[in-house]
DNA sequence: TGACTTTGTCACCGAGCGGTGATATAAGCA
DNA sequence: TGCTTATATCACCGCTCGGTGACAAAGTCA
């Protein structure tokens, strides 16, 4: 172990960015729990001082964080890479696609997954940040491709529900791998989920 | 603030009890993270070292408090108290009655929910016990109540996911109000919620 | 060059943590 | 009564935590 602290470059804008991205690489590897000050300028292999001078404390950190990092999926990548094929389909199909996008995009979001879960726990700058941004993305993409008719409330919330199944059944996967005889760790046990997505979203709204 | 440690009783079994309740206290009180040695022995009012002592640690104290708590509703209350009269339900009937009762039975269990979410942050004595008996648990109803026909693997899917669902609802309403345009604080939000998920077991299985 | 600012290092504080060995004291029994 | 044992207390260890003030060294500019 070479202690290298000694040969640090000066240069504030790297400095901050090390922080920064510290964070993020703690937050995947060891949750929330392991986010303080000592760790996180362990991983930055940088003094924890500079936290304070920098951020104004770790809170600051973190959401200075929260303000650069690609969270949540955009409905670029919910609509599956292409908006205006999404556009044209049927609205069943949509909500098909969209749950199975949905359900990949949290897959590849380690961090995300890590933050909802915080979020769950208590409430902080930056769980109260990413929770206004998540609220605001979904309101979002129903209004864009959801909701063209009025009074469809309740299908609305049948497709919140959808997504909050899909998000509980991802956060559970990360430690638990099995739901209800529902086997999270196998590819069948997520096709088997979303084949049953498919049938709520036909006798829900048919062929619509 | 009297210090009464020195008049404390000389009884194993009364201390090993007061041990056991306090993890119950702090947990509903401070959620997992306040949950330590030196925090349950104060909480308890006891000596710390007797955690070691009686539990051989704290995860011997956790799992025996593991051992002896009402953390998942039993099929009799999921029924909504009465096994014959719902057996006697359609089945969109037992459907929509399990989903009512689940959520009422998750909203006044906070120990059960500080749980489930420990449960998706990492995985020790007591989370591995409870995920055993929750399965156990789920997978006993399903064969009691629901899966009367074989082949019905899309219709158990869709109750899971329909747990999932409500379980993830629960555990954000008690942080967060607003998820996806619904009011979780609200009681109308929770209607609007119930109300979804009659649609989807109509949708699903017909009047049957 | 010398003065001043910016950037980074270091040493230290009080507090809380998990854990343990020595000791006090109440209970039970001869 | 005295002896033993079960029960509970206390003092202390090493460690990590969040936080701060003093200082070193590089950069900047006159």
């Amino acid at each position: 172990m070479t202690k290298n602290k000694h040969v640090q470059i000066r240069n504030k804008h790297i400095t901050r960015k090390r922080l920064i991205s510290a964070v993020g690489s703690l937050l995947a590897r060891e949750g929330f729990n392991g986010l303080g000050v000592n760790a996180v300028a362990r991983e930055a292999n940088v003094d924890k001082v500079l936290i304070y001078r920098y951020f104004g404390g770790l809170s600051g950190l973190i959401s200075a964080y929260g303000k650069e990092g690609d969270f949540w999926p955009s409905a670029l990548e919910l609509a599956g890479g292409d908006l205006q094929t999404f556009a044209r389909c049927s609205l069943s199909e949509k909500l098909s696609r969209l749950g199975h996008n949905f359900i990949k995009a949290l897959k590849k979001r380690p961090v995300t997954c890590e933050i909802m879960i915080w979020e769950m726990t208590e409430r902080n700058e930056l769980t109260i940040e990413l929770e206004t941004i998540r609220e605001n993305s979904m309101i979002e993409f129903y209004q864009m491709f959801l909701l063209t008719r009025d009074n469809e409330q309740d299908l609305q919330t049948v497709v919140t529900l959808i997504g909050a199944a899909i998000s509980y059944l991802v956060l559970r996967s990360r430690n638990i791998d099995l739901y209800g005889g529902l086997d999270l760790s196998s590819d069948a046990g997520w096709q088997r989920l979303e084949k049953a997505i498919e049938v709520i979203i036909q006798g829900t709204i048919g062929n619509d």
